[in-house]
DNA sequence: TATGAGGGCGCC
DNA sequence: AAACGGCGCCCTCATA
């Protein structure tokens, strides 16, 4: 039997119309002999079973927000809009939705006429595209572009993050997601109602919004983040010398790479040559082609042709893990993270090369995107062991799981003393003798609020 | 008024 | 055209 349940959350009768049994022991049963057929029973028992109270601890605790931080932003960027909204119509010559990309189009392609030599199509209806790149493309040419750009961002966090999130919170001003444990195709988890693993970040903008995630009265945010832990995995599955080299030396590694990619000397190694190592670096785990990097680097087919083939003469043992990932994904109809967690993959029988090769580039990152969430879930559950039997259970409280980082909410008097000890943790799930002597790091900040966090140590 | 498709974009 | 993995959610717009 094929399981295909393709569910995050199945309720009781849903599982019971899945399995055609009627009662939950016997569903049961068919799971876990599904289990023990997937070679899954270790991820069920070692990973997934002692993080269900975690995560059900997490999704209750909840986090503080400061309404008041919430309501300025509110106010101020609503205002900021209708002076961008009024400056953009008289552009235009035309009062329009600028929210909406078809108008939008209209406007900037037909009766204002701009028009960039790779303008981009939309996928299903053929309109020319109004995504952020392609306004990119249109900047120099006409003063409405960065106006609506600036109206996009703003339109977006204040419908998405400023205005909803407040109306959220509970009679203690706390917010509560729903973490999903299995929420994704490659083990990690997801979030929902709201998705408190998009806060914005990037931006100065979005950062504010983050000052209003504030810790309780008392305690401090404290917050733990795996240092390019998909990279490091990258290398030590791989087992690629120069990138395992790179990691033990413990330098910058996107200059690192691109000193040994570009052949220069490290502090010979220029801002655009870094930048270009960790488009590549990054691309990689994705399965990124010679096109995505040439449009990523913004050069020519050929010099992002020449980047591409010397970033692999260069890692040549990540190349072969690459390729037998690939095949191995193919062949087997399934991949593996390190500690055996699979993803079933369909696309490999298709006809379609494009099909084939989307299902090759979702092979190639499942076992590294699936092997950082393993660590970060085995991470969680120590963690709190270790506050059980050190009786902190009411003195530190895990908030939030960003995929590679924990936020903890911690007695101010104890900070000092429980951070290095999770650091530890987190960084010893995968000890040096399991990742071929790559260290995993985690950096840890502290502050009253998730927006400004000072390095703590 | 509800729903889904489409375009777009926030995060890792 | 898409051409880079994993998510959830917003607004618009057509349709029921």
């Amino acid at each position: 039997m094929v399981i295909e349940f393709g569910q995050d959350r199945p309720q009781t009768e849903e599982i019971l119309e899945f399995t055609k049994t009627k009662k939950a022991d016997e569903a049961r049963q068919i799971l876990f002999e599904e289990l023990k057929k997937k070679n899954l029973l270790k991820i069920f028992e070692e990973i997934e079973k002692p993080l269900l109270p975690v995560v059900k601890e997490m999704n209750e605790r909840g986090v503080l927000l400061d309404k008041n931080i919430f309501k300025k932003l509110s106010e101020k960027y609503r205002a900021r809009l209708a002076e961008l909204e009024k400056q953009i119509w008289k552009l235009a010559g035309v009062n329009f939705n600028v929210s909406s990309p078809k108008q939008l189009g209209e406007v900037l392609f037909v009766k204002l006429g701009l028009k960039a030599k790779n303008q981009k199509k939309t996928a299903k209806t053929g309109m020319l595209s109004t995504k952020e790149s392609e306004l990119e493309k249109l900047r120099e040419v006409h003063q409405i572009i960065p106006l609506i750009l600036e109206h996009r961002e703003l339109a977006k966090l204040l419908g998405t993050y400023i205005v909803p999130l407040p109306a959220l919170v509970d009679k203690t001003g706390r917010l509560h997601t729903t973490f999903i444990q299995a929420g994704t195709t490659t083990g990690r988890m997801a979030s929902r109602e709201p998705n408190l693993q998009n806060i914005p970040n990037k931006t100065d903008v979005g950062r504010e919004i983050r000052e209003g995630f504030v810790a309780t009265p008392g305690f401090e945010l404290v917050s733990f983040d795996y240092s390019q832990i998909e990279l490091r995995i990258a290398a030590f599955l791989s087992g690629d010398k120069k990138l395992i080299e790179i990691f033990k030396a413990g330098a910058d590694v996107h200059a690192a790479v691109a000193s040994r990619v570009f052949n220069v000397p490290l502090d010979e190694v220029s801002k655009e040559m870094r930048r270009r190592a960790k488009v590549i670096n990054f691309g990689v785990m994705y399965g990124m082609g010679v096109n995505a990097l040439r449009q990523q680097l913004g050069t020519d087919r050929k010099e992002a042709q020449k980047f591409y083939e010397n970033y692999f003469q260069t890692f040549v043992g990540l190349a072969k893990y690459l390729d037998e990932t690939r095949a191995a994904a193919a062949r087997r109809g399934f991949t593996e993270t390190y500690f055996g967690r699979r993803r079933y993959f369909e696309g490999f029988k298709s006809p379609l090369p494009f099909i084939r090769a989307a299902a090759e580039r979702m092979a190639i990152n499942a076992p590294i995107q699936g092997t950082e969430a393993d660590v970060i879930k085995i991470a969680m559950a120590q963690v709190a062991e270790f506050l059980r039997k050190e009786k902190l259970l009411e003195k530190v409280f895990l908030l939030l799981q960003v995929h590679d980082e924990l936020v903890y909410e911690t007695a101010e008097n104890l900070v000092s003393a429980v951070a290095p000890k999770i650091k530890e943790i987190m960084e010893n799930v995968l000890p040096l003798s399991e990742t071929k002597e790559v260290p995993i790091v985690a950096d840890v900040s502290v502050g009253d609020n998730w927006g400004m966090m000072k390095k703590f140590g």
